[in-house]
Parts: structure tokens; C-alpha cells; sequence
DNA sequence: TCTGAAATTGACAGTCATTTTCATTTAGCC
DNA sequence: GGCTAAATGAAAATGACTGTCAATTTCAGA
């Protein structure tokens, strides 16, 4: 659950007080994907405030939402068509089975998967690895 | 290296006879494919076979592209801002371990790591399931 | 070699997610 | 309350990709 949004420190310099500002429209984003469960594009969490009547820009839900996962607060993954899908997720490393259809999400882990991905990044001498690793299928519901 | 493009019985049925025709157009764009060694976007092809008096439209090396994709030809990834890229690969069920500096690709194989993602999917009632998996990362030649 | 039906091409317009612009509003510090 | 940088959002722009369709090309059969 996320109830901050965006935290970063408000000074970094004397000179130029910059800060992040708590607004109404990042409180209702960061609440939306608190009550979602899944993966959803920004489209569609727009639509979902639009329809509980926290109107909120689409551009601003554009914004908020590439500074939440920016900042690490919540997860980002490509869609096969190349659409981009936000999920509030637990903070360990972790990956996901996504339902094409309904966008239903596991979270999954595999020890396994990340020694290999590292032995064989090694093996070819590759440095500052890291992997994406995405299951899409259809969950039990959508499979008829 | 492809020399042949897109690979389908002529006749599928005596009524309607079709067939896949092979034009310069797509020997161009297999040519170009086999000359790349990296994964490049549609356009990035596109260009390449401008510059080098092959010119072929977008649209066709669009079409091209997907339908070399689609039959198995080429390995098609999102790159991160959702962008398709396409390489020639081997045949076998692979993934890749791509330089985030210079595009460097090497082809890696995980028995392993298919299994775990067939019983994972499998243990969560999922089917008809896919999975993308790529390891970003800087080369030895880029690691300084 | 000739012919014609079906496949292909490509210029152009359309779609749609995402970005940019910029005038207006707002949060937070005094 | 006043000030100012940060934030908002409507509208226009961008850019990858798709749809359309008239013109062109392939190739199987005559
Ligand atoms: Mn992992
Ligand atoms: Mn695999
Ligand atoms: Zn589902
Ligand atoms: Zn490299």
C-alpha cells in the first residue's frame, strides 16, 4: 500500500529550496493503485478516477505515475503491445504472471532464474546486469 | 544469415491457391536483417536500406518484418520506450543477453528457467502462456 | 511467351499512446 | 496574507504503427 507519494528529500541545496509538493491529484493516483490489484495502463487508472470523482488530468496521471516508479514505489512492465501497466508490488525482486485478458497479476519468484541470469551474464563477461522477466498467459478465470 | 523469406506451402487448398510471392522488397529487408547483427527498430531498417540504394517503402518493411516475426524468422523485443526491434536468430527457443551500451547481443539458453516458468504458470492455473525474458547489461569491450 | 487473378506495394491518411507547451492554479514557506 | 517555484491540465504536437486503395508485380497455367 502506498500512501506517500514521492519521497525525496524537500532541500538539496541552500540556495535553490526544491521540493516535492503533496497534491490532491497524487493522493487520489497513489490511491487508485492502492485499490487496484492489477496491472493497469494510465489510461485506465484515469478512467477509474474519472468515474469515482477524483478527476484528475490525464496528463497529470501520466506524470505521477512514471514518478512513482521512477522513484521505486511501484512497478512498471510492458504490455506485449508495447503499452505501459503500473501495480502497486512488494518491495523485494520478484516477477509476475499477467493475464493477457483481465490483466489479473501474480507475483512470482524463482531463486533459480536469478543465479542463472547471473552465471551466465558472467560466463560472457557482462557487468551491471540487470533482467526483466514477464509470464503472460490467461489466469483461470479467463481460460473459458 | 536469411535468404529465403517467409516460408508457407503454396497451395493450401485447390480453391482459393495462395501463396507467399517473393519480391526484391522482402529479399531486400532479409538481406538488410542478415547484414545487422543488432536489433533495430523498423525505421532503423528502413533507413539502412535507403542509404545502401535498396529503397523499400515503410509500409512494406513494416508488414515484412512482422510477418518474418510471425513465422519464426527473426526474435522480436520491446525495447524499453516499447519500440520493436528485430534480429536474426537461431531457431531454437532462446533469450538474450543485450550491451545497454553498444547493443552487443549474445544468444543464452535456461532449460532450466523454462521449466520453472511452465510450472509456475501451471501452479497458477494459467495457459496459453508466453514469457519474455532479457538480460540488459554492459559487455566486456563496454565494461571498460 | 502471354495472360490474368491474386498477392504485393507504397503513398497517404488515420489511430492512439505518450509528450510538449504554456497559461493558470496551488502548495508551502515567510 | 503574500510570494514563488511546483504542479496542473487543456490543447496541440509527436511518433510508431495500421488501414485504405489504386497501381504494380508475381507466377501458375495456357
Ligand atoms: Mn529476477
Ligand atoms: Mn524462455
Ligand atoms: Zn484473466
Ligand atoms: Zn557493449
Amino acid at each position: 500500500m502506498v500512501t506517500t507519494v514521492m519521497v525525496r528529500s524537500a532541500k538539496v541545496h541552500p540556495m535553490s529550496s526544491l521540493g516535492v509538493r503533496s497534491t490532491k491529484q497524487r493522493t487520489a493516483v497513489a490511491a487508485a493503485l492502492a485499490e487496484l490489484d492489477d496491472f493497469r495502463s494510465t489510461q485506465e487508472i484515469h478512467e477509474y478516477l474519472k468515474d469515482r470523482g477524483d478527476s484528475v488530468g490525464l496528463t497529470t496521471v501520466y506524470r505521477t505515475l512514471q514518478a512513482l516508479s521512477a522513484a521505486g514505489d511501484v512497478d512498471v512492465i510492458l504490455r506485449e503491445d508495447g503499452e505501459s501497466v503500473y501495480r502497486v508490488c512488494s518491495t523485494s525482486h520478484h516477477h509476475h504472471l499477467v493475464c493477457r485478458q483481465c490483466g489479473h497479476t501474480v507475483e512470482v519468484e524463482g531463486p533459480a532464474v536469478e543465479r542463472w541470469a547471473d552465471s551466465v551474464s558472467a560466463a560472457n563477461g557482462f557487468t551491471s546486469v540487470s533482467h526483466t522477466l514477464e509470464i503472460f498467459g490467461l489466469c483461470s478465470n479467463c481460460s473459458h
